[in-house]
DNA sequence: CAGGACATGTAACAGGTTACATGATTAT
DNA sequence: ATAATCATGTAACCTGTTACATGTCCTG
């Protein structure tokens, strides 16, 4: 259930709609934690019945309705309770390992050229990772977060996971490829 | 329907039954595309049903009787079709980093317990993943793909994949540790 | 004699994905 | 006109997890 709390600390950071909630998780918690409108829209009901989170209408002229969305006392409860019990590691699931495994049984230029769409594709993220940090961090060049404390903090080394998870990604591509280039010349 | 794929690889290397996939996806494929047993059986029914595989009872002595399975010849023809197709890139789900971000709205301590749990975690299995390669690969020290070629390499490098996702996560955990312990003293 | 490996499964549930539905406003 | 953004949702489906069920053989 851990989509729940990811709402949980989004929404205590600030109040918002499923909409909005689902554009924050586009562009940060969901990095660590994807989700579809559709799937928040699920959990802020259930959190809702659960009394976790209470909303309340708000009309907007020019555009329809919107459930504006806060924590509660009890959803603050179930907050710091789950943030002091264990969480599994992450683990990886990866087609594209899949893949490169059977390479030999198919097209290995085929799969050789999705290895390269594939570093493009981390690439990018990558890029939009690092464009956060300078705009977001721009303190914090290369090695430090020693100016940083308490919510900024976390927030930064929330995002130095994610830049270094997209650098090992490209960097594992690059030596995918030039393996399977130098074995198609060779 | 990755699992699917996966298995079908996996089957085409050799034949086997459910329980050896099981145990074939816990020490290799797996580190890509994690699966149970239930799963397994599960999938392994419905691409029977399909077609793309076929299975042979075979009785053992002092042992339960088991199913083979082999890849049919629609199952070679999946296979190919799947590895020329384009996969999503992978993308990263760790509850570490939601608790990491609310770090702040509880007890910071106890996430930086967790924090290194998941280093101690990380680095075991990276201890795992370099057992494999020193003994599947000893040709292979540092830097070099270079004496490999076809199958052997593509599982070489499948399995740099691993160890380059774990090397990132420890050194992820480590930078999270010591910011935490510095913000802490200071 | 207890526990683990071997071997196959069912059932229920939780979580994630895809498709569809509606309808207004704003920008090109 | 057309597409994008704002805003909320339903329904169906697929995938993954957890618990349970059964039974043998081998090892300590």
């Amino acid at each position: 259930m851990a989509l729940d709390h990811a709402i949980l600390v989004s929404l205590t950071e600030r109040a918002g709609s499923g909409y909005e909630l689902a554009r924050r998780f586009d562009r940060s918690i969901g990095y660590f934690w994807p989700a579809t409108h559709q799937q928040i829209y699920r959990v802020l009901r259930r959190m809702g019945d659960a009394g976790w989170v209470t909303h309340t209408d708000v009309a907007q002229d020019g555009r329809p309705d919107k459930k504006v969305y806060e924590v509660s006392e009890a959803g603050r409860g179930e907050l710091t309770r789950w943030l002091a019990e264990p969480v599994e590691p992450a683990i990886l699931r990866d087609g594209l390992g899949v893949k490169l495994r059977g390479a030999s049984l198919g097209d290995a230029v085929a799969v050789l050229r999705e290895v390269e769409r594939h570093r493009a594709e981390h690439a990018t993220r990558l890029e939009v990772y690092r464009g956060i940090q300078r705009r977001d961090f721009p303190q914090c060049d290369v090695p430090g977060a020693d100016k940083l404390a308490g919510r900024e903090l976390h927030q930064y080394l929330v995002l130095r996971g994610g830049v270094r998870a997209e650098e090992s990604f490209v960097a594992w591509c690059d030596e995918v490829i030039q393996a399977m280039r130098s074995e198609r010349t060779s």
